[in-house]
DNA sequence: AGCACGCCGACT
DNA sequence: GTCGGCGTGCTC
């Protein structure tokens, strides 16, 4: 190569030299983002949201999404290097990339917090540290002098070449191993490394198929029955193969079959490991799908009857104008129908759905509905979902494998580019708004905000809508359709009060029964028909209670009295996860009379069993439902009509159809009416009217007994009535007197801190700053909450109520912000904690 | 959020 | 004297 030459190449690499930067989202909650300088051999695997490792601080490693690549030096520190791109093509896109920072924006979060909920955990992965014997050390090893403890880590390793930090902590028994660590990599002894592991696991299947001599010549298949004449059990094998692979009738293509399939009957695993290690049969490992596939014909949807065809063309009409539309159509107007008709239309254009459900409602009859009209094309997105199953379903949303997802709240994360339709079911759903952690997001909110991204269409439905929702409809914020017909014209279930009160006065109460439900339930059964027993879980936990000092056992870090779980016999703090056994004494006075309290679906169980010995009885909450399918045993065998009577909490209002329960039962009305908060109304409007709804379908009227101590209460008039429109006008006065969304946006601000006294200077402090930006009018408290101390941790919440029109939220939001870390600056506040909560429910 | 570093009291 | 407790500050 000649002088110039080598001088124009070196020119050229010299002008290519840039080096890029990667601006990246780490899972941390951590305002902004961390520059990274990228490795020429990188480059280009790294763009906008792939996903990179990194080393964070002295040890972490990280996965991370890059949110920005460009060629600005950071001046102010010295950028590492990434350390590895995970990716061919990125796992995040460009809509989520401005979605997430939305939301971070929105809920007064970090979008590292964001990013956290938004990915399964498959895909980010964490690092251990693990330390293994330094091989060089051998030669020196003689010579050293080691401490007791010392010796102890090195002959560990001996035995097991490597060990994570928690197990030398167990080891020694001390937390403190770093002096110890140090020391021992000083002397070279051992090695440190970080392990990064890939949590995703593809799930594989083993199969087994016939060595191809075999299949090609015709020959040698003889010779191997010859052979295996005098086997019989590994001949009996080979004939099941031929006979599944139908090979024995001509057919010669190269079959792999389920090794599972084959070894049915009393075939033999070892003789079919000969036959592998012979070289006859081959195993191989085959990656496959978890998500479910479905065999046969999809199933048609059904005509849509004139009332449903109204509305579906009243929703189309008014997807037209852009805007979201919400369907009010009653329990069993049969909104699923025009959802299936809708799907299809948006999927035959070749968009995406994401159809948005209740954590509750998803596991019932709409899934497997789904699945039989779309298939294979349908993803479901569930918390009982293992965290692979999770991962799958993002990469089929990635890679265009699923265009319609079923999902709970945080589906809105998922890698959508082109959405074209969001329903958003039963779209009062409280449970729609996550609390804890952080990012405290209302995913009916951000769907709609999503939607504006994808240019997507949104369609809301349910029965008893949100105030807030039937308010923005009011005001053409969202286009209104109803469907007032009952499909199959069944009607609304009769309601029958018990009055509780003047039973409870002449002593005709059995527990916490009156003799009205008690008949209602006898009749039922005697007709060989269902009960559904509807008691709602708020403050409802059973406890226990000294009987002679009134003592209570409570939490040691939180202030809450602990739940007792009859079935396993312990004490539960359902605010940190602190568990007891249950004492023997008393704590506080070493009585033996303790007794239980509260009366939860455990009790109203145990004590139905006492009063109907021959029914079936099937409880239905939180604690009988833990594993991925409890639930929809729980379901299928009260549809099959091998449970008489159902005991459950609000889980029972959603989503189920069961056509022989004939009669309802409600226990606590009052509680859920005078809960002390202003949505208390609305949501015992809904629920009611939910639960009732369980009642009767098609030709039969259904019956709700409803057990209350004040049978005029105004409210009840309208449950019964059905007449959600009488409901709303009063309701939204009241808000609108009381200055409550939705005329006045809310954000909650929680303070914790775990000197009590410091707190609560420090959130009187902070309130006094706010009124001084605000006024006195526009902020709240500072209040204890109900449960004022969690983990050890005291808590004070302020709520900021602001004009939805002319306060700009924003700014008020970056007010209260700034104002908290103002309120840290004062020495004594450097370890307050301070959280919003934006749109609190 | 972790995690190191540093200062402090309380024990083998 | 170490061990283990927090408070404080930092992470590209």
């Amino acid at each position: 190569m000649s002088q110039l030459e080598l001088n124009s190449e070196l020119d050229e690499n010299f002008e290519e030299r840039v080096t890029y930067f990667a601006d990246v989202i780490l899972p941390i909650p951590l305002p902004g983002t961390y520059t990274y300088r990228i490795p020429r051999d990188l480059e280009e695997h790294i763009e906008l949201g792939s996903r990179v490792v990194v080393q964070f601080g002295k040890k972490k490693i990280l996965t991370g999404i890059v949110k920005l690549v460009h060629e600005t030096v950071p001046k102010v520190y010295e950028a590492k290097y990434v350390l590895d791109s995970l990716d061919h093509a990125p796992v995040v896109n460009t809509f989520q990339l401005e979605f997430f920072a939305w939301l971070a924006q929105y809920y007064m979060c970090t979008i590292g917090e964001v990013l956290n909920a938004a990915m399964p955990s498959g895909l980010k992965l964490t690092s251990e540290s693990l330390i293994q014997l330094n091989p060089e050390s051998e030669v020196l090893g003689s010579e050293m002098e080691y401490s007791a403890k010392e010796l102890a880590i090195l002959n560990a390793l001996k035995a097991n070449d490597r060990l994570s930090f928690d197990q030398v902590s167990e080891l020694l028994g001390v937390k403190m191993i770093h002096p110890v660590l140090k020391s021992l990599l000083q002397k070279e002894s051992i090695l440190l490394f970080e392990q990064v592991k890939d949590k995703f696991k593809p799930k594989t299947v083993k199969t087994i198929g016939l060595a191809g001599q075999f299949l090609e010549d015709e020959s040698a298949m003889q010779l191997l029955f010859e052979q295996l004449e005098k086997k019989p059990k590994q001949q009996a094998i080979l004939l099941k193969y031929l006979s599944l692979t139908r090979m024995d009738e001509g057919e010669t293509k190269v079959r792999d079959i389920l090794k599972s399939s084959l070894l049915t009957g009393d075939l033999s695993a070892s003789s079919l490991k000969t036959l592998v290690k012979n070289e006859i049969f081959i195993e191989k490992e085959k990656i496959i799908s978890r998500l479910d596939e479905i065999d046969g014909e999809l199933e048609k949807n059904h005509s849509l009857s004139s009332e449903q065809q109204k509305a579906l063309e009243e929703i189309l009409l008014a997807f037209q104008k852009n805007k979201p539309v919400l369907l009010h159509g009653v329990t069993g107007s049969g909104k699923t129908e025009i959802y299936i008709n809708l799907i299809q239309q948006a999927l035959e254009n070749g968009g995406q759905v994401l159809y948005l459900l209740p954590e509750i409602a998803l596991t019932t009859q709409i899934v497997s509905r789904l699945h039989k009209v779309f298939g294979s094309a349908l993803g479901v997105y569930h918390s009982k979902y293992s965290d692979n199953e999770r991962v799958e379903i993002w990469n089929g949303v990635n890679n265009a494998k699923i265009n319609l997802v079923a999902g709970v709240r945080s589906s809105v994360f998922l890698p959508f580019d082109n959405l074209s339709l969001i329903l958003i079911d039963e779209e009062h759903e409280s449970s729609y708004k996550q609390y804890e952690p952080a990012p405290r997001y209302h995913a009916r909110d951000a769907a709609i905000w999503l939607s504006h991204l994808h240019q997507a269409n949104v369609l809301m439905g349910t029965a008893t809508p949100s105030v807030d929702s039937y308010q923005n409809a009011l005001d053409g914020k969202y286009e209104l359709v109803e469907l007032p017909q009952r499909f199959g014209a069944g009607k609304l279930p009769e309601f029958e009060l018990a009055n509780i009160l003047t039973s409870r006065k002449s002593k005709r109460m059995k527990g916490d029964f009156t003799p009205e439900l008690l008949e209602g339930i006898k009749h039922t059964l005697e007709k060989k028909e269902q009960v559904i027993l509807f008691q709602n879980r708020r403050g409802y936990s059973p406890y226990l209670i000294c009987h002679d000092c009134n003592h209570v056992p409570k939490c040691q870090s939180c202030d809450v009295s602990l739940t007792y779980h009859m079935h396993n016999n312990v004490l539960i703090c359902h605010y940190c996860g602190h568990k007891e056994s249950v004492p023997a004494i008393c704590d506080a006075c070493g009585s033996t009379a303790i007794r239980t309290v509260g009366f939860g679906t455990e009790k109203l169980e145990e004590d139905l069993k006492i009063l109907f010995p021959e029914a079936h009885i099937q409880r239905m909450d939180q604690d009988t439902t833990r594993s991925k399918y409890s639930y929809q045993h729980i379901i299928d065998r009260f549809e099959r009509g091998e449970t008489d009577i159902l005991v459950g909490t609000q889980m029972l209002s959603k989503g189920l159809d069961f056509d022989k329960v004939s009669l309802v039962g409600v226990f606590d009305y009052d509680r859920i009416v005078h809960f002390p908060d202003f949505r208390s109304h609305e949501r015992a409007f809904q629920l009611i009217t939910q639960v009732s709804g369980r009642a009767g379908r098609k030709d039969d009227q259904g019956k709700v007994i409803l057990q209350t101590g004040e049978p005029d209460e105004p409210l009840l008039y309208k449950i019964r009535t059905g007449d959600y429109k009488s409901f709303f006008q009063t309701e939204i006065l009241e808000r609108q007197n009381f200055q409550y969304p939705p005329f006045y946006r809310l954000i909650k601000v929680i303070l914790k801190h775990k000197e009590k006294n410091i707190l609560q200077q420090a959130s009187k402090h902070y309130a006094g700053r706010l009124i001084g930006e605000l006024g006195r009018q526009r902020v709240l408290g500072p209040q204890q909450p109900v449960i004022s101390r969690i983990r050890n941790l005291y808590i004070e919440e302020i709520y900021i109520k602001i004009e939805k029109k002319k306060i700009n939220v924003n700014k008020v939001k970056e007010l209260a912000y700034k104002l908290g870390l103002d309120v840290k600056q004062h020495r004594d506040y450097k370890t307050l904690r301070l959280y919003f909560d934006v749109d609190p429910v």
